[in-house]
DNA sequence: ATCAGTTCTAGTCAAAATGACTATAACTAG
DNA sequence: CTAGTTATAGTCATTTTGACTAGAACTGAT
């Protein structure tokens, strides 16, 4: 019986590199159709291993800081970017994951509304690509993108994210074009309309979107809280 | 407070410590009721900080095996248990969960079943508590109980987990005694086999449980796949 | 052997949710 | 003023859910 080994969280050892990565998604106007699409911005390498692949914006975790502030600063720092939701994807931490040394990645992902994905930085080095044609990646970043991706998927479906992609005021029709970019369906307008309007965290406000082409729609807004992960919990 | 800037600027140098730690679920029979109850094992501290307060087990992550790997192998040298189900739960990287150093927690949690759970080893500094009443635990560990617990109800009410308590063959009242102890709620006999029979991952078998006191219910066999995980994606 | 007690499970029925569709309201462009 | 388009209430058949009934199948006591 190992009882002495037990609480030996303290004990030095041979550490692994901790690593925090992001993966960063935004809708933006798809160059075909007009309509949304789901987009994710990429960093390429600079150096060896994988030199001059596509990965995700990530960084080491400093000392002062905590894991999500740390996936903030990153993203901010490689992206130009503030993210509307960030939530813990999962932590990597594959024996073969980098072919150079043993690294632990600890990824977020995050939502970033269109208005701050359009003042994004692109350059040489980073680079906006479709969420589902993103080409071959830096190390297991395939496999990461694939795992957020079903993620959001899941979390739009049963939970209260759509939200995050929008301003603070939002029509029906909007919602629903998060719904449609990120699940990739049609969705019926009434009968989608029907279930937000059911829903308690949707509140109607009086207001209307003026300026269309055609019939004003009302305006709502969300009044839910983010989510129930550890980070978010005691959010006041 | 460090007023020394060159103090901190050395600390953040320092990588923080990576743990691996597990919170282990089985389901007993209650002393009272005699119901089947969940319940998690302990170990004791054995050194400061916290010495004497209970604890997850955990340890330290060895270079040569993987995150989920690290997580079975120290629940099995701390309990003597072998789970039928292990997923990551979350990675705690909190600034002030260790008031010596910092550390950055992987917690993963796992299902026994009640055949594991009764050979358990329990000792001086290995003990089970009842997952509603654990007291106060040493570290961040009473904050991390409860997201597990949450994230175990969820599980069982969106996924497929409840199987993992049981052996491969087992019968609708089982599967309902477990959905009761871990939702804490009473459910219809009748309209819950009509839910799990429409499932397709429940396949009726022709046998029946014999030698109970009443009609013999049949027997029924779990035959989906345990999770969409990245550790569990490609488990052939 | 029969009956009382219990569990197992098919079945009934009303209420609620869902999906496909219709109709009307409210705007703009011409 | 009208044609075109979007917004949204409403209709109706189908499916799912929750509460309940009743018969089937066993054990243990009489």
């Amino acid at each position: 019986m190992y009882s002495s080994s037990a609480n030996v969280s303290e004990r030095a050892v041979a550490a692994p590199t901790l690593a925090i990565s992001t993966v960063i998604f935004a809708l933006r106007p798809s160059e075909s159709s007009g309509r949304p699409t789901l987009w994710i911005p990429l960093v390429r390498r600079i150096r060896e291993p994988f030199k001059d692949l596509w990965a995700l914006p990530g960084g080491p975790l400093t000392h002062n800081e905590s894991l999500q502030d740390a996936a903030s600063r990153n993203l901010r720092e490689t992206t130009g970017l503030a993210p509307s939701y960030v939530e813990q994807l999962y932590a990597f931490g594959g024996l073969h994951r980098s072919p150079t040394q043993r690294v632990v990645s600890i990824v977020y992902w995050a939502l970033v509304q269109p208005t701050e994905a359009a003042l994004a930085d692109e350059s040489e080095n980073v680079k906006w690509f479709r969420a589902d044609k993103v080409g071959e990646l830096a190390f297991d970043h395939n496999a990461i993108v694939d795992y957020a991706l079903w993620r959001l998927r899941n979390k739009l479906a049963y939970g209260s994210v759509a939200y995050h992609f929008l301003g603070e005021y939002f029509t029906l029709a909007e919602v629903r074009e998060v719904y449609e970019a990120v699940l990739d369906t049609r969705l019926d307008p009434a009968n989608f309309g029907r279930q937000l309007k059911s829903t308690p965290e949707i509140e109607e406000t009086g207001e209307y979107l003026q300026g269309g082409k055609h019939r004003p729609p009302r305006l709502y807004r969300f009044t839910g809280r983010p989510g129930l992960d550890p980070d978010n919990r005691s959010t006041p």
